[in-house]
DNA sequence: ATGGATCGTTTGTGTAAGGCAAACGATTTA
DNA sequence: TAAATCGTTTGCCTTACACAAACGATCCAT
């Protein structure tokens, strides 16, 4: 499965290094995550906040640990954050009938509500920092990232679990 | 310069909020962050070095105080990186002729190797999180990335530092 | 039924990143 | 000559996390 032979059916032109977008992802998403906190501050919001319901948006309910597996968070931290989000009653926390210890997490409509707002209020410092792209290649950019974004919990829905 | 009067040409659908990058960007960042910090460390690199060598190689050579508006970072946080940097002679620091209290930093071939290197390594970390993307978008999105993260320097270079 | 694992939770400790402020030497500019 | 600027050093503070240990509730296997 890992063994993903990279594409070299040509010779290795000059041992070019691959196409690295670590980095530039990291260094977009600072600036634009310094700019966002100001205009989340009124919201009650932190950038922290704003991730987890945009990954909760785009999958849907989700074990507490399932969640803590994507975000790639400790557990434990989880918990402080998901307490946060459920004071605002952004997200609802529910037992799982299956497995009365799990909890079933998932974002509420004031949860879509306030994140629908968050989101025209960042537009403006979105706007600022991606500057040089036009309209059509931010909407390349987002349904790429979505798209990356969507996929990682396949391994999960997969795997159930194991 | 900020009106940017977003494309209501038609009626505004259902107050759709607009396709918003912030919070997958970021999301995505961590994922690939925390599987490089592994892949880094016996380079003697963390992941701010690589981000930092990265937006040098695209930019040339810059200013002390430029570079830390690009990184958007304290001026006196980027004092102690550079250090790190230059310890590796991964980067260089020469006074300008025209001004000596400016520093001019620069990428050294050293830098360019082992930044190089460091991509090599990090392609694999790199295929996992992005496992959902195939070889073309994984390069679309890169191209985005990189335009977006040129795109930054033409408002230093245009007003020049007033 | 009993014992061992599992899920979420609490608490507590440690670390790394980074902001912010003050003061300094070297330099430029007015 | 005086004031502003660039990089630098020092020191303090906050935030986001990771990690470990212990707990109650629950599931599961024997």
């Amino acid at each position: 499965m890992s063994g993903y032979t990279r594409d070299v059916t040509q010779l290795p032109v000059v041992d070019q290094p691959p196409p690295l977008s670590g980095a530039l992802l990291e260094h977009l998403a600072r600036r634009i995550r310094l700019r966002a906190e100001a205009v989340l501050a009124p919201l009650g919001l932190r950038p922290r906040h704003l991730v987890a319901l945009t990954v909760l948006r785009v999958h849907g309910e989700c074990s507490q640990q399932a969640l803590s597996a994507t975000l790639a968070m400790d557990g434990t931290n989880i918990v402080g954050l998901l307490n946060e989000l459920e004071t605002g009653e952004l997200i609802e926390r529910r037992r799982s009938p299956q497995d009365r210890r799990r909890h079933i997490v998932e974002i509420t409509d004031t949860g879509r509500a306030l994140l629908a707002k968050a989101e025209f209020a960042l537009a403006a410092a979105e706007d600022e920092v991606l500057g040089a792209l036009d309209r059509n290649q931010r909407e390349t950019l987002n349904a790429l990232l979505q798209q990356a974004t969507a996929g990682e919990l396949l391994v999960f829905t997969e795997t159930g679990g194991a």
